[in-house]
DNA sequence: TCTCGATATATCCGAAGTGGATATATCCAA
DNA sequence: TTGGATATATCCACTTCGGATATATCGAGA
């Protein structure tokens, strides 16, 4: 069983449980979530990846489903998605987050003037 | 643009800078910022807080300062302050984390009932 | 004055997390 | 049927982290 003290949560265990907030999703498809929700400035090689998923799930947070019968079968997939546990946790997470960059904004550190890059 | 090779910047690192945001700090300054403003959840300890502090200076993203005359002489103290080049990290890095607690809040991932501190 | 606890910095070590390479297999379109 | 993209899995070196330990200074009070 996952343990009763809240597993801390690492920033690649943060980006997994983002990936899964819309429902359920195949680790390829977190990889490609996470690079595309951060303009590819972070990036979850398969190393990382897959052993995030592994600790998220034997920590309760993320539990495998089965495919969806709307997609094309695809054997390969391997269907995720979070338990109450990593929704309470990805909460958490936010909640800080949210405060930190709170504290940024205040401080004047939030560059809202960067869209197109050089 | 100047970086070409923007320095990873770790969870710490960012902690550091934020603590740095408002002036000049010296390190035991930091760790107390960071402890109080996530409300006891993330502590830097002097290991990691003046490892922290070693490795930003070393890219440039921070450097020492003389104390303030203000204050009572401490010799002990080390003060810090954030670089352009810091500044610029901390803008970068600010501005990720708020596009990903924005996509945390359209999930429904900002449990909000914790408002300003009780 | 002398002692003691809090403040302050520094370093070391084992544990944990990360990034990237490698391996293997399946899907799909040409 | 062949090849490139998709998909998962594991391994290894490197970085980062947390906590213990060490050392020294400051300030308050006996």
């Amino acid at each position: 069983m996952a343990d009763r003290n809240p597993p801390p949560l690492t920033p690649a265990g943060y980006q997994v449980l983002l990936a899964l907030a819309d429902g359920k999703a195949h680790g390829y498809a977190v990889m490609r979530f996470v690079e595309d929700v951060t303009n590819g400035s972070v990036q979850l090689g398969p190393g990382t990846l897959y052993r995030t998923i592994a600790r998220l799930v034997a920590d309760g947070l993320v539990e495998e489903v089965s495919g969806d019968d709307s997609e094309p079968h695809d054997a390969r997939r391997r269907y995720y998605r979070m338990t109450s546990l990593g929704i309470d946790a990805a909460k958490r997470e936010t909640d800080l987050l949210a405060r930190l960059v709170g504290v940024a904004e205040n401080a004047g550190l939030l560059d809202s003037a960067r869209r197109s890059t050089a």
